[in-house]
DNA sequence: GCTTGACCTTCCAGTTAATGGAAGCCCTAT
DNA sequence: ATAGGGCTTCCATTAACTGGAAGGTCAAGC
């Protein structure tokens, strides 16, 4: 397949039109258009819309994937750069880990004391009165 | 203090007047108002703020707290009921701790294998334009 | 040649949970 | 009287899409 509609480019990228459409609007891929107006989308428009859905799927905001992108398109990068990027954004995944954890750990206590049955009196309730 | 202002009952809750102000415009928090226009809390509206903001801090989402203000106030509820509702969250929580883990596991790896160098040639971008 | 249906276009609105700021009252103290 | 701090409302913005409406385009079939 030389050239892609969006359908086809979202098929192959595994975005949906939609999110592809939004990342035009933001200009992270600007296609080209047809004289109907038309989008098309060649291999290197597919590779930078592959690359954006891994980057998204582990986690980095548009505005990194957007410094991604451009360190990817760079020739004359310096890996240091991109490591400095993931290092940044493994550091906040980390926090986010631990904020979940104590949330869990604290959920699990009260979910633990709890009878669960028809009456009213319940420690998840009074934990949650009581700070 | 018999009754508090919004900035009262926010130093005494520890939320933001703001956020205080929002919870009243979706229907959370309705205090009753001054001759001036003035908002004003009592005790009862205190505790449901407080509730309100450990609920939060537990990661229960705006209309999970509604769902738990109103527990809070039946008087002839279920602790099932409560229960069930921090079961549901925990296991989003949980959820959302697998997806967080995998990224991290990843990106570790990604890390790991970039020198971090002048040069151009990086396992990390390698990786993302590879699937 | 015309219609049908799938696909494309743009634009507008809504989602979550606040947060920032502007314009303008109100109250107390000096 | 005026200055300040706190209060009011209303509007806009954030992140990253997603849904839907109204309408243009294209290929296939009758």
């Amino acid at each position: 397949m030389e050239v892609m509609t969006i359908g086809e480019v979202s098929a192959a990228s595994g975005l949906p039109a939609k999110t592809i459409r939004y990342y035009e609007d933001i200009g992270l891929i600007l296609p080209p258009r047809r004289d109907n107006g038309y989008r098309y989308y060649r291999a290197q428009e597919l590779h930078k819309l592959r690359f954006l859905h891994r980057a998204r799927s582990l986690g980095f905001t548009i505005d990194e994937c957007r410094q991604l992108l451009s360190l990817y398109e760079d020739e004359s990068r310096a890996s240091s750069d991109v490591k400095a990027l993931a290092r940044q954004h493994l550091k906040e995944v980390e926090v986010k880990i631990l904020e979940l954890k104590s949330m869990k750990s604290t959920l699990k206590t009260l979910i633990n004391s709890c009878r669960g049955d028809h009456r009213p009196d319940c420690p998840i309730i009074d934990d949650l009165a009581s700070v």
